[in-house]
DNA sequence: TAATTGTTTCTACCATGGTAGATTCGATTT
DNA sequence: AAATCGAATCTACCATGGTAGAAACAATTA
């Protein structure tokens, strides 16, 4: 018998399920929400809604104004580059340890994925893709072995995962050349360049932020955040 | 009239006050805290404290077991390993970018550090030296400009501050060698010599895991968190 | 009409209580 | 004596209530 794993806190599922909400934009960027509000809808007490998003808060999802309420977080072109410079960063680096010292294993992640993202683009079915756009990724992090930036990555991504939602119809005009610079990035790792690799991903992460320059994604929420109290 | 800011939530007070006291060794590592004590010692709520104690788990500076308690985190080399590579791959980047963004910023900021690790030398303040080291270090990454990158690098060098105490006396035989190192890298940085810059870095910020390698700080609290239930 | 003030409503923040799970230690059995 | 079982204790988890602060709106005044 294989032992088995002791069921998740409240306060994650919450988590999970706001943070899916934000990034599939069923909660709209810039809208308020309230603990109250949450914890009604999700038949729950305000305890782990409180939890939950002070931890969507850490991930960059949500902003909380102490005795007014809390934001999903509203990108504006700094943040959107500054998450871009910062995940080219991550994936460059964990790009070079994977290829020398994990090398299968990133190859057989790579693979993996992308003969999803075909099945996806051959059944039409763009959050496939989407998904498992985001698993080639995650298995380059993943196979540079450090738990650091893997658990930093996942944190960090959340406000990307939710633009692309909104940039939706812009990015899929981009697929022929997403999947472009997939095939050649897993090339590079194949011949073990990694100086080549690292230029396509920093030219494919950016591509996310090319799109919001030409198409800044306005907040769709009702109420704006209140522009008191200028910040220190 | 310049406006005041608004005062900190008890929540970050307490855990402001539950990192400082972790990292100077206060809370010996892998010590169980319990909320209610945490609670008792502040004289106040457990409302705050468990909120900080989920913020310093986010850190790395605390585990969470549900249902069994809370630990100071207790390092093994692969996590010191994984932390300083992490630590090395921010500050690269981020060097990077501050060379060639913000030159004179960090020129400055670099200067000023070292400025006061010499007067800390002199006057013999080893704790001094620590937090202008620090600074030194961190006006690399906020030369930057990387708002992202720079809230995660605070979110991630607690555990190797806490190491630092530990680790203090083989720490502190090195100092001429990280003394160099600091004018190396200042050095770099005027002539603009990115690369080499980088490098230096890689070797400084390694130099903890060496020292960790070579005598682990062991648990000194009392308590060792329990070995039950294999993590999935 | 425009600006100001007072009131109401909403918010997150903190305190506290009840509960289930995990650990510990002593009693019991073999 | 060693192992097993069970009660007591400790823990974090979640629910709920009271409160201060901020925002929204209406009434008042110039």
């Amino acid at each position: 018998m294989k032992p088995i794993s002791p069921p998740q806190t409240l306060m994650e599922l919450t988590a999970e399920r706001i943070r899916e909400a934000i990034i599939v934009g069923e909660l709209p960027l810039g809208s308020k929400v309230s603990e109250q509000r949450l914890a009604d809808a999700l038949a729950i007490s305000r305890s782990p809604v409180r939890e939950a998003l002070a931890l969507l808060q850490i991930e960059g999802l949500v902003r909380i104004f102490p005795k007014r309420g809390t934001f999903v977080f509203t990108p504006d072109e700094k943040i959107v580059l500054d998450l871009c410079d910062h995940r080219a960063c991550l994936e460059s680096a964990c790009l070079k340890m994977g290829v020398e010292r994990a090398h299968d294993a990133l190859l057989g992640g790579m693979r993996q994925a992308m003969d999803d993202m075909y099945k996806a683009i051959r059944s039409k079915d763009p959050s496939a893709y989407a998904l498992a756009d985001m698993r080639f990724h995650r298995a380059i992090v993943t196979s540079s072995g450090n738990l650091s930036m893997a658990r930093v990555y996942g944190s960090t991504i959340g406000p990307l995962m939710a633009l692309r939602t909104h940039l939706f119809t812009e990015m899929q005009a981009d697929n022929q050349v997403s999947m472009a610079q997939h095939a050649a990035l897993l090339a590079a790792c194949e011949t073990g360049d990694i100086q080549q690799g690292q230029a396509i991903i920093e030219d494919h992460v950016h591509m996310l932020a090319d799109h919001y320059r030409s198409r800044p994604v306005s907040e769709t929420g009702k109420p704006q955040q209140p522009v008191t109290s200028a910040s220190a």
